[in-house]
DNA sequence: TCACCAATTTAGCCTTGTCTAATAATTTTA
DNA sequence: TAAAATTATTAGACAAGGCTAAATTGGTGA
């Protein structure tokens, strides 16, 4: 059984190394916003425990153990947002303290009855897949919008580090996850993205935006069907 | 923002309170499963919060204030067991420890959004009042089944707390919150209940079962109607 | 009324997880 | 390559919330 701070050092050494960064001690103490030598004795406790090891100057690595214990972590976070946004209403981005302090809560049965409860559902709101029971997740070939070519047909399946903001600007333009479109222009001034949907639908999206959406290719021509 | 522990400890007050007790530093001692002196050094801290009042050897009181923390958690607890059991097909006695985790999850924006998912439920699943939003509950008048007389027509309204193997006895008849009964006699030689329900339905309950039952009297005759 | 028993509090200690300040190790840069 | 900058660790302190042991308080029975 892990303290909920031990929970999350581990959560967050795992998104590091997930988003290709090198986990060390001030990363570490960056993201968990608290200062690096307290991370260094959490992560002694924690290489004890046997879940992880720590190279100093070089980083952290999650042995088999630490990676299980935070994929269930990542788990529980995702259903629970996907719970908030589907049942109770929740805007994307109302969603993560919650999720933050619900992804603790103890109870092997309360995952997996919510998950059941979701329909075991393979990705979140933001499109981030949910690990399985086994910590195993459904693998998809995304790129930024940002590097689709113009004449591609794509559908959106992610919103990656969703601000308040972006995410009032996408619910503005009415775009969310799944959505298909046909990339019209890109322009080489600015990088901005215009995008045809299917009703008639035209938009303009700028690079940073862009940059932001994760999006999945289609075979062209078939514009409707999955 | 109260602590964990603090909720801990206010919640324990109320409890006790609410049965009739008084809530000594003893009391609280055995209820939290801590030790006496640790009590007193909360209790002086939640004193100096202006939470309550601490008479010693007497008792202490909440304050408006702690009382309406109190029935915060109270209403957390209880949306959070109505949700384990009416969504996720938890049984009454699997709810207890988690909703006990859940009803420290802060968010003014979960509890209401949860409880608007469950249609504002008045009552939890063991039928005790859940309280409204400004704290006030549903009053009901109910008196325990042990007390209730031969020729009575009842309906079982709330489980007077169900240990697991209360609950699998109740489970085993068949018997659950809701259900309406006709009292046939009530044994004196040994305080047991012989009950007739609408089907054909003929059971009979030990003075032990029959004093955690808490009923409803209903008029006579209306067997069916509420 | 006095002595005892139970309830309560006080005092001092421990663990967890944090901090600051000082030190050490490593990498970068001039 | 040596100084500078960065990164990491150690040492000592602190707050929260628990514990044990000892002292205190209040009620009670002989």
């Amino acid at each position: 059984m892990l303290t909920r701070s031990e929970e999350d050092h581990i959560k967050a050494v795992h998104t590091l190394l997930q988003d290709g960064a090198t986990a060390g001690t001030k990363d570490l103490a960056e993201r968990l916003d608290i200062k690096a030598s307290s991370v260094t004795v959490m992560l002694k406790k924690l290489a004890g425990k046997g879940l992880l090891k720590h190279e100093p100057y070089y980083g952290v690595k999650l042995t088999a153990k630490g990676k299980a214990a935070a994929l269930k972590l990542v788990r529980k976070h995702r259903l629970w947002e996907t719970f908030l946004v589907e049942r109770l209403g929740f805007k994307w981005n109302e969603v993560h303290d919650v999720a933050e302090q619900l992804e603790h809560v103890q109870s092997e049965k309360l995952t997996e009855s919510l998950a059941q409860y979701l329909g075991d559902p393979a990705f979140d709101p933001h499109g981030d897949p949910i690990p399985d029971r086994n910590g195993r997740m459904t693998e998809r070939d995304t790129l930024p919008l940002t590097e689709c070519s113009a004449g591609a047909h794509m559908r959106i399946v992610a919103v990656k580090d969703g601000s308040d903001t972006l995410l009032h600007l996408l619910d503005g333009k009415g775009l969310g996850i799944g959505m298909r479109f046909a990339v019209i222009a890109r322009h080489a001034f600015d990088d901005s993205v215009e995008l045809q949907g299917d009703k008639a639908a035209h938009l303009t999206l700028s690079a940073q935006v862009a940059a932001h959406l994760l999006v999945e290719l289609l075979p062209k021509g078939k514009s409707r069907k999955p």
